[in-house]
DNA sequence: CGCATTTCTTAATCTAGATTAATGCACCAC
DNA sequence: GTGGTGCATTAATCTAGATTAAGAAATGCG
């Protein structure tokens, strides 16, 4: 098996990368995590011995996250294969979504999230009532409706 | 094709039951989520056309979300059928581990994260530095900190 | 239609966790 | 050894969002 062994320190990946690769951990530690905007680290994964590591696996997108190493690591690389079979592109296109809810949820507030919900789910903001919105931002109905006013406000 | 239509309102499943299946949405809306001890509702996903909503998709345990209809539906059903393919057992595995991960940012307190945490890496804990964990949790290392000691002053 | 139930909004108060800042430690490199 | 760098802790203050409560608007149903 073709494996590499990777140094505490180094950096497997870089968020804006392209052509990324799957990490499959045989030993050691490895980690995955964003920068937001105000230079704020958000670990999205730690990935032990027998973990996969990857991000954007359906298309190839820059990368959203850092991909760094933790402990020296043993692994074994992969190209990301484009999913034919439509149930497995569907699978790894929820990791995908998923994957974006966690780091919206560490990193961006009320209204941040209100807004990247509306612009990537437009239909279903006129489909359900708001409080299930705010339900599925992780936030109350009042709140919701509080910072939607302040943003009106401010326009 | 053996396709279901199912009413607005319907309960598809139940957090708690076994034997679920998986759900392939052709027309309508789904939607799952979680009740927690406090008895609020926190939206998983929505699911309209073309989504395929299901949860603990790898093993027969019982079911962490409940499923319910939004908009009268035509849904194909599905059994969940055990990966054999180690690549794609990893794959549900990581689904699985991100759901958890989605709803324990959205119903609990950091202390309950961390707890969580604890129980679910033990190992991890003993190998990075507090302030990592914190970044996982979606907290600073401070609070980390400070609710630590306020849970060992409650022992 | 009219009544009931759910939804949305606003406002007052409260609190978990963020921010800022200071101190003490451990671990290296030199 | 000494100085530096990163980590953890504590404390004071601040703030986003929770909670509680009430009223207004919308929706559904007999």
């Amino acid at each position: 098996m073709d494996s590499i062994t990777v140094n505490k320190g180094q950096i497997l990946q870089r968020k804006g990368d392209l052509n990324t690769k799957v990490y499959l951990v045989e030993s050691g530690l490895l980690r995955s995590y964003t920068i937001d905007e105000k230079g704020r680290e958000h670990i999205f994964m730690f990935a032990p011995k027998g973990w996969i590591v990857a991000d954007n696996l359906s298309a190839d997108e820059p990368a959203d996250l850092f991909i760094d190493v933790l402990e020296e690591a043993v692994l074994v690389v992969k190209e990301k294969q484009i999913e034919s079979e439509p149930h497995l592109q569907k699978m790894v296109n929820g990791l995908g979504v998923l994957q974006k809810r966690v780091i919206m949820l560490m990193s961006a507030s009320a209204i941040e999230r209100y807004e990247h919900f509306v612009n990537t789910y437009p239909d279903i903001v006129q489909r359900v009532p708001q409080r299930m919105i705010a339900s599925y931002l992780g936030i109350t109905p009042e709140a919701l409706s509080k910072v939607k006013s302040e943003w009106l406000a401010n326009r």
